[in-house]
DNA sequence: TATGAATGAGTGTTCATTCAT
DNA sequence: AATGAATGAACACTCATTCAT
């Protein structure tokens, strides 16, 4: 009884939205943006499927018209997430000039893409947390995640010699560990503006440590 | 109606305890201890008061006891683990050869006391996360990381040359930052053994990073 | 704003249903096989108005363009049943050789009756719970169901001698309560086979017992 | 997780309860009483958790430590009847004076205990309801019932001649079809007090029928 | 002092019904 | 006329906390 998320699948197709699509679409939209707010504001448990529906402005039933449960909809809005923060990250890489510049666009699509979203930042913090924990809803989590690294770790390749899929493997979760690690601690104790201003420090910070450690285990990477 | 944590208070002091203190200080760590093993296995959402009684083989009354709430035990599990962990790094810095060591050697205490207890990056990882919510409960947990940040940066204070009390939070940040942020994440993703294994790279990672980030921030500080 | 079953009054009717009251009709219909069915099956409870309008093919709103409520469709259901079964029960008794047979071809006829359409007998069976309980609901269907009894105990009026209105009451009752008793609980536990098998032994049976009950009663019926 | 009936397993054990145990016994038996009542008053559907514990005068969630969902309590109270109609019945037949009495005592035994307690009659309506649906809950509702009639079947067996276990088995099944179908319907339609009144009646009636239905079934039951 | 029975506010979820299109 | 998106009252169930024993 999964819902199918209509919306997006058809926002690509060709066929124009009827004006009942357009307004389920925009009521599907208005839950998930309201939802990633909420939760990055008052955290996932704290923020109750009401707070949702209210300052979405829709009935308590709606929200499970689009979503099966709480759950469902964080998970949702974790794909979507790691799937822009993919997609910019590819874009970044395809634009990088050589093959020793794909880690450092990487990062910096990174870095740049949660400067930009901080509430995905709070959300995916969350989320990681949820992972660890023997609970059900942990392995669907940690399988989106793993799917998202594996993406990551493809995209990496060509910046690792004859390491192989372990390091690019490696690689990429070096890289999402970094980024999102250093970000939320310093977003945290420092605030938003002064992590934008410090943004070259932490760029340079990153790609520093990375090559550090992977010099260290190979020293088979451009980067 | 705060309790006072008497145990701890007194442990320190010399006058030895009486039977029934030592009985009291012994049902208070084994809830203390089962809370912190609880949290970090089922998350502090998810591990219910009643998980923890259970298991500590304790009255559910006895546990409001010791604890105000359900989140006092929180608190005082975050308090004592950054104490401790605090202590691991002073005794670390405290045997540092040189200035220029001082922060590899808190970097290494604390990327030890990780390893030695997992559970407690996993609580501080989901407490991180709730010190970012509009939720009453967050101050309260600010301000005790912020103590610690605070320690931290005292300790590292002889590193910093000219830079002064702005570069020593500033490096005592990252040190949090890298330290967790990466491990954490390095053991969600490929579990403790091979995080333990690659103890010598994480270090200088962390290290180079830091480097990185502050030559290029001011180029003061001795690593 | 009760919905007139228009249906079922042009039925009767000579004049032709223009195409529009066709379709009408046909929807109508639809809906109460489809709603009986479901009803049987997953009872009253469970089967939703949207579990009747998907499998009937129909939009929500259509249904409460047809029913006031889910509690008049199960009304009409009722309605309906019981005028099948009376209708046959008339028809056997009609065709009774003699007064004295009129009790057993009633009889026979329900039996018949419910071996055909065993939906009935589970619907009925939840209708007959709920006339019992103190929920307004139980007072319309308990009327329906008394008119129906008044009607059985007309029919069986010639086989009662000087037994009077309160004998043919307690006959129709009789007759009633041991077909669908015994028939309901031996389908629930043997199968609708089974009692398709035994049908003349449940015949019998049933006679019996009215003999019994009625012989002891007054001993002026004639069965 | 199963809520174990504590009270009543050591209600027939030697060591006294303590005041607490009583108390606890005590709430149970409230519970289930006002349970029974309200089901049979209401129905299962309508009678809410809430309107119990309200008449219970007890928390909502000490509900819930006695009982694991209101299925549950349901569940209980199908055992406990069954359990009870079953005593009463095995005690009347091991009072009988002959092999072919037994069936006449246990039918005897079945719509007194019914008679006295009018509200299991109902519960009983319903349950039989449910058992017939494609519903989750049906199995379980199933087993207890059916063991129900196995208990019945052995206690009917003495009756049998040469019939063996699947004429006793029908007999059972017969008896409880006969008592309950008859008696529910005659309840509803003329209320406790006339069947009362007809009681001799009834036990002719359901005897006689029996008899009919068992002779032409084989002949061999002695009644 | 230690206990665990009792509590009830709070939460996620369902579903009959409405109504704008 | 037919639809199905939107609704919100209602419900089962949870769990941190209290308090009588």
């Amino acid at each position: 009884m999964k819902k199918t998320n209509t919306i997006r699948m058809t926002v690509d197709a060709d066929p124009p939205l009827s004006r009942v699509e357009r307004r389920k679409a925009k009521t599907n939209r208005r839950l998930l943006d309201v939802g990633r707010q909420l939760f990055s504001e008052k955290g996932i448990y704290w923020a109750k499927v009401e707070d949702i529906t209210e300052l979405a402005d829709q009935g308590k039933g709606t929200f499970y018209k689009y979503f099966d449960s709480k759950e469902a909809i964080i998970r949702t809005l974790l794909e979507e997430g790691l799937d822009e923060l993919s997609a910019k990250t590819e874009q970044a890489v395809r634009n990088a000039s050589s093959d020793s510049k794909v880690v450092s666009e990487a990062i910096e699509a990174r870095v740049d893409f949660f400067l930009e979203h901080p509430d995905y930042l709070l959300l995916f913090h969350q989320v990681r947390g949820m992972m660890q924990l023997k609970v059900d809803v942990a392995k669907e989590l940690r399988d989106i995640y793993d799917a998202h690294l594996r993406r990551l770790a493809q995209l990496v390749k060509p910046a690792v010699g004859a390491g192989g899929d372990g390091t690019a493997r490696d690689i990429a979760t070096a890289i999402a560990a970094y980024t999102s690690g250093l970000l939320t601690y310093h977003i945290l104790f420092e605030g938003k503006e002064s992590v934008r201003r410090k943004r070259g420090y932490f760029l340079q910070a990153i790609q520093g440590s990375l090559r550090a450690m992977l010099k260290n285990g190979n020293g088979l990477v451009a980067i």
